[in-house]
DNA sequence: GACCACTTGTACCGATCGGTAAAGGCGCGT
DNA sequence: ACGCGCCTTTACCGATCGGTACAAGTGGTC
């Protein structure tokens, strides 16, 4: 244990994705953090906003050493760096409630007070499947934009339509764009 | 006026695009609409579900009636009726605050409340571009699906990145995967 | 065993939540 | 002018909101 701040996180996460940012009361977090108000203001002194900060970066941080690094790694071809990038941020979702936290926090008026932390996010991933396309920056970037946005858009149609498979299918379909530039000697 | 209730729709569907459904505080949808508590309840004596099956409703008839039949007509070659689809949705979530209600509610826990409205939405809306397009269905669908998960997907982006552009360039391309298959033989 | 820093449970705060009740205002048909 | 029905205002309800204060544990160090 590093900090008792740690433990709390991943119950902090859950309920988040479930409730929002708005909607998770702090009955909601005493039930799935199992810690009562004390402790959660002892190690988060900055109350809500200081839990959801500290459960962003965790989520920015697995990202980065799961996905983003992992992309980088040019002892591996692009496409099968691309295919198990997709494959890890299909598994991290679908065993966290079709539910991206940026991408919820994008969405409700709490965007403003996390705008920074968002944005970050997201031109992360999105550099990061870029520099791993092969091509002119601008071609590469819209693809790992529109890859990006397919993967958000299949969370909420997943859960829209109460469908799991649904963020698979789609995701899948997806990054045979961005394979399809990146390994055309390869396909097939 | 066809009933009051029409009337205080259009202030509903911003306070909850801004505030989320479970946000949307009775407060915040006072100062929306311009109505009181009393009018809010002598309109909708169901409170805020109703309001929001309301909202939903209307939202709903919109698609049908500005996207889906306008994909249905036969006098327009697919590939035109599919891009001025594509034009439609743009500009109604661009002067929407970039929130489709169906996704927002896609996200909370307010999903199961509203589940087959939700479901009835995106599933038409697919279905719609899917009868759009030629071929077997099974591939129809897939890339029906696509195109809608990419605009849910860049609105999100759009929002994430405070870069309203954003949403007609994904949205751009993901038309031109539709229009590819639907206007070969069609076009010109 | 005394001490000390950290952690926890509990009581409490004012504000706001969604919702209700009822009285008064208003326009409309007669 | 009158009565009637719809609409709105206002006051109020118990519950819950995020946050604070503080006393009582808790475990480790000498």
């Amino acid at each position: 244990m590093i900090t008792g701040r740690a433990d709390a996180i991943p119950g902090l996460a859950t309920a988040f994705r479930l409730h929002g940012y708005e909607g998770a009361s702090l009955a909601a977090i005493t039930r799935h953090t199992g810690l009562g108000k004390g402790s959660l203001y002892n190690f988060f002194p900055g109350g809500k906003e200081e839990m959801a900060n500290a459960v962003l970066d965790e989520v920015g941080l697995w990202f980065e050493t799961h996905v983003y690094r992992s992309l980088q790694n040019q002892d591996v071809p692009a496409a099968e760096r691309l295919t198990s990038m997709a494959g890890a941020v299909e598994e991290y979702f679908s065993s966290r409630h079709l539910v991206c936290l940026y991408g919820s926090f994008a969405l409700g008026q709490e965007r403003e007070r996390f705008a920074q932390q968002i944005a970050g996010y997201f031109t992360a991933w999105i550099q990061a499947i870029t520099e791993a396309l092969p091509g002119p920056a601008q071609e590469a970037e819209a693809l790992a934009t529109d890859f990006v946005a397919t993967v958000q858009g299949a969370l909420i149609l997943a859960r829209a339509l109460d469908d799991p498979p649904v963020l698979h299918s789609t995701v899948a379909r997806s990054l045979r764009h961005l394979t399809s530039l990146a390994g055309p000697d390869k396909a097939r």
